[in-house]
DNA sequence: CAGTGAGCGAGCTTCCGCTTGACTT
């Protein structure tokens, strides 16, 4: 018997604030949302005025069957789900499930998880917020709505299985559009003058690098420019020294920690979160989705007294950051580690990585600006109005970069400003190298995930909970890959002046080399040209942020969340009943040309299994014949020649071992098939050009490396056993169900009785139902 | 893992946001 039973949302946060409140008190975690929509349907009442129709999500069932025997046996239950609308409507769905009676239940709220945070909280209990609650209910149902209407719409008109939505669709539209861009862009070219002069000093000579203050169009233009200079004098005009500061990043949230640790760490999004996730539960860092950059008042004092003792006094500045994010709810703090007395933890390479990030962030944010001295100086050239222009800079007191320096996405920095020699006004200076390098417009960069949240967060779509699972959606519906794709070479030109000689040479740089980059594929791109030809509304980067303000006024009581939700529904409706109508089935075809063998016209398109090519009409006599495209072609690229190749699969190579050999391509690419065995071709070998002796090396090689798969087979009447390493380590199969080996045992030195034994105790885990994709 | 692409029709897919395990071969 318990007197008060608190529910939290997540577990970590129990255990944390169990600490804090002794015994009258039981804490446990809901696990965030307890129900939601019913999935089997649109889950919404139309005509009853959009009433939603809520059941307890199936795997939290036993959470609340749990939940609400707790509170049958308290007297209190105290409702501690975060401050934000999901979390208003946490507790409501939690007074719905669990049947709680109002007398005594009490909503209360903390920001921090510390003491005197959650001893407040208790003492000023409110009741449910109901305006709060409709307006996340209002943002539910849309939701639902928007996913629900326009994924069928698109599984009749372009291809089963696809989805859109408010979140995901937008998503896809970044990519797409930056895509275009860089299709559409003109890179031009223009002459940057750079030059190396010596400066004579009271010791020894220095070399002062310096820059044009103009750049020229042509090569005839910056030929003329080196020429004038071969008898030119260079003479320091100007000297102009200011000082400048530079301030620390706020503290993390979901989003910074996500761009920061993919740039430094070279982390995905959802390494980033599974790695923050396993040092939050293990208690080294607060809560990891968060859009708040606040730190709590004792995170602050940690903060000044850690700076304190490791830097000294003049190294402190404590500082209150506030969040220049559209729509953020501020539930949490921002990502930081619990004590900052630690500096490093134990654990594995990326925990340890990711958490001196979180302590280097942290730290860098209360202390002190960075205390500069930029320096000016400007070159006057004899016989020309032109000048050149040398920057320094200096630290003069290093302040938060002791510890930390944010990175930035701009892939190239230009020119280190370094420090300058003293130099005053009439000094001469003697010109040792000028050159002329052509440089060329950068296109712009395609996105990284990380950079793909970024844009996300300016635009308000998406919340730090769903950041990471809509970048997994975009790539497991195909919509867009994320790849490396190795760039191209290109010629510039460079022409030098040096001891009055002009030369020129041209020279190779590597362009469009991309990382891990995103690339919108021929089904994304088909999808989103079809949704925004039809529900431009919906695809608006704006759509979010306008309904947000809705939601914000029915959060105030000031609109009535269905009759919002009608007011966007029946216009939205139309939409799709409209493009029902209008649209015939979309699939991108094209053209390519006539077979010159056959005079059959030979198409490229999207179909059902996705890119394909059609030799012949299909309402023509002979079947047509198809055949999909292979990995990095493009329906929008490829051309008659590459569509007539890919009907050269599949191609009976000969015989062997009395069976035929043919090579075909599947879902997984290029492969052989022999005996209905399937190997797999390699990167390497083209399949168009792989001989008989090629393929039988292939297959043979397989073999072998099946065999060492097999640890042990076994003949146990009419069973057949078999000992596997697989990639989950070591298991039994047998009639096609698989039985976990216990640890303790080696699967090498198994016995025939060993392994009945063990398949007699455990209970056979089925392999995996197939799924259709 | 994998070989398909007519048309018929059954039965399936799908959203966003809050939170963890269970499970995989």
């Amino acid at each position: 018997m318990t007197k008060n039973l608190v529910i939290v949302e997540s577990p970590a946060k129990a255990k944390t604030i169990g600490g804090f409140l002794g015994k009258d008190y039981t804490v446990r975690s809901c696990m965030g949302h307890v129900a939601d929509l019913s999935k089997k349907d649109l889950g919404v009442d139309i005509a009853d005025g959009f009433t939603p129709k809520y059941v307890i999500s199936p795997e939290k069932k036993k959470v609340v069957a749990e939940l609400t025997k707790l509170a049958r046996e308290s007297e209190t239950v105290w409702l501690a789900s975060d401050e934000d609308r999901e979390g208003e409507a946490i507790s409501w769905h939690l007074v719905e499930a669990l049947n709680l009676e109002e007398s005594r239940t009490r909503r209360i709220a903390f920001h921090e998880i510390t003491k005197t945070a959650i001893q407040e909280a208790i003492e000023s209990p409110r009741p449910i917020d109901r305006n709060l609650v409709n307006a996340q209910q209002a943002r539910r149902v849309l939701d639902r709505l928007v996913g629900f209407e326009l994924s069928p719409l698109l599984w009749k008109k372009i291809k089963p299985s696809l989805s859109a939505g408010r979140v995901q669709s937008v998503a896809v539209r970044l990519i797409v559009e930056r895509e275009e861009e860089i299709k559409n862009f003109q890179s031009v070219s223009a002459y940057r003058i750079v030059a190396d002069f010596l400066l004579k000093t009271d010791t020894r000579p220095v070399t002062v690098k310096a820059e044009l203050n103009r750049r020229f169009n042509t090569k005839e233009e910056a030929v003329a420019f080196l020429k004038q200079c071969i008898a030119a004098q260079y003479g320091v005009e100007e000297v102009d020294t200011r000082p400048a500061k530079k301030s620390p990043a706020p503290p993390f949230t979901t989003s910074t920690l996500q761009q920061e640790a993919s740039r430094k760490l070279g982390f995905s999004v959802a390494n980033t979160m599974r790695v923050a996730q396993e040092l939050y539960e293990s208690g080294f860092i607060t809560y990891m989705r968060t859009d708040s950059v606040n730190l709590s008042d004792m995170a602050l004092a940690m903060a000044r007294k850690e700076i304190g003792a490791a830097f000294g006094e003049e190294y402190v500045k404590t500082r209150k950051f506030s969040t220049r994010t559209k729509g953020a709810q501020e539930a949490h703090e921002a990502i930081r580690p619990t004590y900052l007395t630690n500096r490093t933890i134990e654990g594995d390479k990326s925990h340890k990585r990711l958490y001196e990030l979180i302590w280097k962030r942290t730290i860098a944010s209360q202390m002190a600006d960075a205390e500069l001295e930029k320096t000016t100086v400007t070159i006057g050239i004899t016989g020309s109005a032109d000048k050149f222009v040398a920057r320094g800079e200096v630290v003069r007191f290093d302040g938060f970069l002791k510890v930390y320096m944010e990175s930035s996405d701009e892939e190239e920095q230009n020119g280190e400003e370094g420090m300058l020699p003293p130099m005053s006004t009439g000094d001469r200076l003697d010109l040792q190298v000028m050159t002329a390098q052509q440089k060329f417009t950068q296109q712009p960069y395609r996105y990284t995930e990380a950079m793909l949240v970024k844009k996300l967060e300016e635009l308000g779509i998406g919340r730090p909970s769903t950041y990471a699972p809509t970048i997994s959606t975009i790539q497991k519906r195909e919509y867009v890959v994320k790849e490396d794709r190795p760039g191209t070479m290109r010629n510039f030109t460079e022409i030098t002046l040096k001891k009055g000689i002009i030369t020129e040479e041209v020279k190779t740089e590597k362009v469009g080399y991309e990382k891990s980059k995103l690339f919108p594929t021929d089904i994304g791109t088909l999808v989103n040209s079809f949704l925004l030809k039809h529900f431009e509304n919906i695809m608006d980067y704006n759509f979010t942020a306008s309904v947000e303000e809705e939601f914000d006024e029915i959060a105030e009581g000031r609109l009535v969340w269905n009759s919002m939700i009608s007011d966007f529904y029946w216009p939205f409706h139309k939409q799709i009943e409209e493009t029902l109508e209008s649209s015939g089935k979309v699939s991108g075809e094209r053209h390519l040309g006539a077979d010159p063998k056959t005079g059959l016209p030979v198409y490229v398109k999207i179909g059902r299994y996705g890119p394909m090519v059609q030799m012949g009409d299909s309402d023509a006599d002979e079947k047509p014949k198809f055949a999909s495209l292979n990995k990095g072609q493009s329906l929008e690229t490829l051309t008659l020649e590459e569509a007539l190749d890919l009907f050269k699969l599949p191609r009976t190579l000969g015989e062997f071992e009395d069976s035929p050999v043919v090579v075909a391509t599947g879902r997984f690419g290029p492969y052989i098939r022999h005996h209905s065995q399937f190997y797999s071709l390699p990167k390497a070998v083209d399949p168009l050009a792989v001989d008989l002796p090629q393929a039988i090396e292939i297959m043979e090689a397989k073999r072998k490396a099946d065999s060492q798969k097999i640890l042990a087979e076994f003949n146990d009447g009419d069973r057949h056993i078999q000992v596997i390493n697989g990639r989950f380590g070591a298991y039994i199969t047998c009639n096609k169900e698989n039985y976990k080996i216990p640890k303790s045992r080696d699967a090498r030195s198994l016995t025939l009785e060993d392994v009945k034994k063990i398949m007699s105790e455990t209970s056979p885990t089925k392999p995996k139902s197939k799924k259709k994709k």
